[in-house]
DNA sequence: TCCTTTATGTACCGCTGGGTTAATTTGTCA
DNA sequence: TGACAAATTAACCCAGCGGTACATAAAGGA
């Protein structure tokens, strides 16, 4: 009784493209389909939302109001609100390796390209928060939609590449210790990078930001390639400590 | 009128203390006061959950039901479900404050001081999987609730003053480079333990599992110690790496 | 012994939010 | 041109869950 009142006010419409004529002079009478377009909008908010709340924080309705679609559309393309989260996750991972990919350092020499990978790590991180928020959750989730996807563990391979090329450049010139490890490295880069994002609130309330200005991020980074290297590299000296 | 039926029924305690009579001897009707050890109990409880399942994620009713207490003992202690997740945060402080005080390198020479440290630390992180977890919940939340605590702070100046003092006497005695700081080797000491936690479900998603064994625990141990110390001494030669 | 405060149990409430139903529009192709 | 599939909307449902009302027992004075 009280529910089907109000239909006449309120029809909005959210997408830019008005509603009433187009550049073609066509009447345009109220929605075009677009099924990529919508997706693409989904996952987009939706990113955010989770990134920003987490899976069980964020809101099916708040990101369909945000949305140029309506909530039926997610559940029409993702299925539930777990299916949205994983789309969303591989779209992160995959976006990354994009950028990865673009990091060429076959040419240079193996310390140097050490070094080049170490800051580009550190730097991909700084500048994919969203990433990083995304695989803290999936952390707190003991990975159980990262597991289920096929295409992840793919897209990592990239990276190891890189550094097991550089590991072998390194120790066939007799530059790198022999027991360097390309997985450890990584391990190690990763840990230092990710960590510089993902703990910044709490390291901050515990112990100041004094370590977040420009300089101070630009001296760590420095150092984690010193230390990399120190690691790596056969009588190595890290001078930026002085 | 519906509501104060069926008030007989139902009687169940949760309490071990069965209901009849006590050790002493005297009559014990049906229940005890004991509002610490009910406080402890939830605190326990609501630990796990909130560790397991994140702020949102955790559920008052389940916790209440594996508590020994009731819901509304919650409440009453509380306040709310943000009440009783701040004093859950306070509280796996605290008890990981404890732990760092026992450690005491005051006798050690510098370099075998700062080794400890970081094997200690190193372990202390791996020991507590709950603090890390509770840690990476409030980097979601941007450590608003952390921020709030006005005894987080104060909890944390312990290591930091170890490290200073471990710098200072490494300086003075010319064995640590003049620009190392404290406060990074902290950030760095961090960095490696609490990722190596923290991010253990989506490394292995990733890349497999190869770093997680007790032997290769025991060796990205090491590296970490033998990188600090490359970093902050002069002239050391991280042997574990050949 | 009765009053007050503290501590506790049980039942209940309302709304939030994930998910669904049913219908409508758009585009396509025989 | 009309049937059919794909895309989309608005309204609705309902269970779960955070939070509350109310009653009442324990403990400790006065």
């Amino acid at each position: 009784m009280l529910s089907l009142v109000q239909n006449q006010i309120g029809r909005k419409y959210k997408g830019m493209d008005g509603g009433s004529t187009d550049t073609e002079g066509s009447r345009t009478s109220s929605w075009k389909k677009d099924p990529e377009a919508v997706k693409e909008n989904i996952l987009m908010i939706a990113t955010e939302e989770f990134a920003a709340n987490g899976l069980s924080g964020a809101n099916i309705n708040v990101i369909a109001q945000r949305t140029t679609a309506s909530k039926r559309m997610i559940y029409y393309y993702f299925g539930d609100k777990e299916g949205l989260y994983c789309a969303v996750l591989e779209r992160v991972y995959a976006s990354l390796r994009k950028s990865e990919d673009m990091l060429d350092v076959a040419g240079l020499d193996p310390v140097e390209a050490l070094r080049r990978l170490v800051v580009a790590t550190f730097d991909a991180h700084v500048n994919a928060p969203q990433f990083i928020r995304l695989v803290m959750i999936e952390n707190i989730h003991n990975a159980e939609h990262l597991k289920k996807s096929d295409i992840v563990p793919k897209l990592n391979r990239s990276i190891i590449d890189k550094l097991e090329d550089v590991c072998a450049r390194g120790k066939a010139a007799k530059l790198f210790r022999a027991g360097t490890d390309a997985l450890q490295l990584h391990w190690m880069i990763s840990a230092f990078s990710f960590y510089n994002v993902s703990n910044r609130a709490t390291f901050s309330a515990s112990f100041g930001a004094s370590l977040l200005g420009p300089d101070q991020q630009a001296a760590l980074k420095e150092r984690l390639a010193d230390m990399v290297l120190a690691a790596a590299v056969i009588g190595y000296d890290p001078k930026s400590w002085d």
